[in-house]
DNA sequence: AAGGCGGGGAT
DNA sequence: ATCCCAGCCTT
């Protein structure tokens, strides 16, 4: 019975659910959108700084429209999938232009803005709106998974269907946002991965998964290949007046738009591409070397600090000279900023 | 339906 | 070292 769920996870919530992270304050369309954007595939621990960050600089979608890329990039820089921070800057000047800065009270409209799927615009309708919306995160599914004991990977089309429409059927109308709250919260603490407290839950009675003894099979893994390698070199080009060449990378592609040295395959590439851009060096150094893991492979990245001589002039556009003393506010993909630390300074 | 897209925390 | 995570978009 689809009441007897929701009942039984709101009681839990009204007693142990968490209301104290920083987006449940003043729960607004735009602060709940910006929290979910930063969760997606992060871990809450993680983005609780960079959401306070981000809510301080930009604490409204006027001001996120009107900011400058680079500054969103800068305020994103270390959390990863920048695609996020290009598309909550499009769809906020989207919001601005087409709904004069209110969010849309509609899962079909917010789902048309750039970077909301249906689970991102269920969580800012349910828990910003009091609109009668699932979501499916991945704690959700988790639960919703041991729940009904459903075999397979949550990611394939069909268990996704499955669960989509558990989602919805347990979704009450009254206390929507609470509900889904508690679901994610549920999912974060109690119905963790690796150790479920199942004697705590408010779910027990009803759960397959744990009438079967075996909660921690459901959901099953995502099938995993071995990741490849890829190896780097990434020349830290320094000018005379000890500042580092960064060029900006394509808005579109791994590490989207943030600002970069150039990388090559290997050494005679990188010569080749010294003696076209004219560049004297003066001093060649490599550093330690360091691994940096993609979802999809891991990139050895062979770092070499380069001392040219001359090329101190303005840099053309896309292209900087990176004062280490004076930082701009740009966005750095995570190894690239761990290796600026290194670069020693005199 | 499958693959691309980051980074860090847990184990 | 491996796995996972408050997903979405493109192909």
């Amino acid at each position: 019975m689809a009441a007897d769920f929701s009942a039984a996870v709101l009681a839990w919530f009204d007693q142990h659910g968490r209301k104290d992270l920083p987006w449940q304050q003043n729960k607004t369309p735009y602060r709940v959108w910006l929290s979910e954007i930063m969760l997606q595939q992060t871990q809450v621990a993680t983005v609780i700084p960079y959401y306070q960050r981000f809510i301080a600089e930009l604490p409204t979608v006027q001001a996120l429209a009107a900011a400058p890329a680079d500054q969103v990039l800068h305020l994103w820089t270390g959390l990863g999938y920048y695609s996020r921070a290009r598309n909550l800057h499009r769809a906020a000047q989207q919001v601005v232009s087409e709904y004069g800065g209110d969010f849309p009270r509609d899962l079909e409209q917010l789902m048309a803005l750039p970077g909301i799927g249906r689970s991102t615009a269920g969580a800012i309708a349910s828990l910003s709106m009091g609109l009668r919306a699932p979501i499916l995160d991945g704690n959700v599914k988790r639960v919703l998974a041991r729940y009904h004991a459903i075999s397979g990977w949550t990611g394939s089309t069909s268990v996704q269907k499955q669960l989509w429409t558990l989602a919805e059927r347990y979704t009450p109308e009254d206390r929507v946002a609470d509900y889904t709250q508690a679901m994610m919260d549920l999912g974060a603490t109690l119905c963790s991965r690796s150790k479920p407290a199942c004697l705590m839950c408010p779910l027990r009675s009803g759960c397959e998964a744990r009438a079967l003894g075996t909660p921690t099979a459901f959901p099953e893994p995502k099938p995993r290949k071995q990741l490849p390698v890829r190896t780097c070199l990434m020349p830290f080009l320094r000018n005379p007046d000890g500042n580092i060449w960064l060029q900006r990378r394509p808005d579109s592609g791994l590490w989207g738009g943030l600002w970069c040295p150039p990388q090559f395959s290997d050494d005679a590439e990188l010569a080749d591409w010294l003696q076209e851009q004219g560049l004297r060096v003066s001093q060649q150094q490599s550093m330690t070397p360091l691994r940096h893991t993609f979802s999809h492979f891991h990139l050895d990245i062979r770092p070499l600090l380069i001392d040219v001589t001359e090329a101190t002039g303005v840099a053309e556009p896309g292209q900087v000279w990176y004062n280490l003393r004076q930082p701009t506010p740009l966005g750095l993909a995570a190894p690239v900023k761990k290796l600026l630390q290194r670069v020693p300074q005199d």
